[in-house]
DNA sequence: AAAATAAAAGACAAAAATATCTTTTATTAA
DNA sequence: TTAATAAAAGATATTTTTGTCTTTTATTTT
């Protein structure tokens, strides 16, 4: 199984995409974006309407319209579109499911997953939605395929 | 999401309690073992079936049949049971879903995963199936709830 | 005001994961 | 050698995830 699940990996893909292509104004539609990053088009709009909903991106209809971000969104941790859609579990959960596995009560894999929950958290709390606008503009980083 | 699948927690989970309760010589019976991490039987049976057509777990039919381990298998690390149940995207896999992403072709996040692949892949292959048996035994760790 | 544009929303479909129930097969013990 | 036991296998059901298609609403331009 991957890390995130697919909705979260067309979401952060779609987030930088949206990030880089607007960082001065513009706005991109919901076409290019699944074009630009290999998406089902339909299934990614349902997606960006809820992380829109959420604040997470903006929006407008009509011509002209379309998907953007403005200066203080791209200021926002990754963190925050997984958490939008995959929750929390990534970070806090049990890796074996266990409800009320903790400190008092640990699951065998408890300590040996602690670290790695962190390191998780750290590094997508750490990173910027805006952090890889350049070398997304530069072409440096691929979004498809 | 959670780390691994629902399949995979239940396997992991099934497997250290057959390891821990057959550890000299003894069979344990699919109810048993349901009962004992929390599990639908019929659910972990299929599970345990194809573990067991793998050759990590062993099982016997008929009274006192049930399932157990020998001392090889406990000795092998949880990393089997992982890729036996939910493959290896985990450990290779791109976060982002990317079929071609690698280091000539990366994806935004590649490099910030490389270290959490690496230290879950690492964690699991220095862990074996045996490790926990005895703090299992004394009840110090859990296996449902 | 009308036409064009583009996101939002709704309805539906397919696939995969999870779960349940029944029947069959192998093994043991009486 | 029959009955009992327990895993293996098969069939089916439910839920969740992923994906598609159509209609509606908001906005802009002519």
């Amino acid at each position: 199984m991957a890390i995130f699940s697919k909705t979260c990996e067309y979401a952060i893909r779609a987030v930088l995409f949206i990030a880089h292509k607007t960082a001065l104004g513009n706005r991109v539609g919901i076409k290019d974006i699944a074009t630009g990053i290999d998406s089902p088009e339909h299934f990614l709009a349902k997606i960006l309407q809820d992380l829109s909903r959420k604040g997470l991106i903006s929006s407008n209809k009509g011509p002209n319209g379309g998907f953007y971000m403005d200066a203080l969104a791209l200021e926002r941790p990754l963190s925050e579109i997984v958490e939008a859609v995959d929750g929390d579990s990534l970070f806090k959960g049990c890796a074996l499911g266990l409800k009320q596995c903790s400190e008092v009560n640990p699951c065998p894999l408890h300590n040996e997953f602690k670290d790695i929950r962190n390191n998780i958290q750290r590094m997508l709390s750490d990173t910027t939605i805006g952090n890889f606008n350049e070398e997304l503009m530069s072409g440096l980083l691929s979004l498809k395929k």
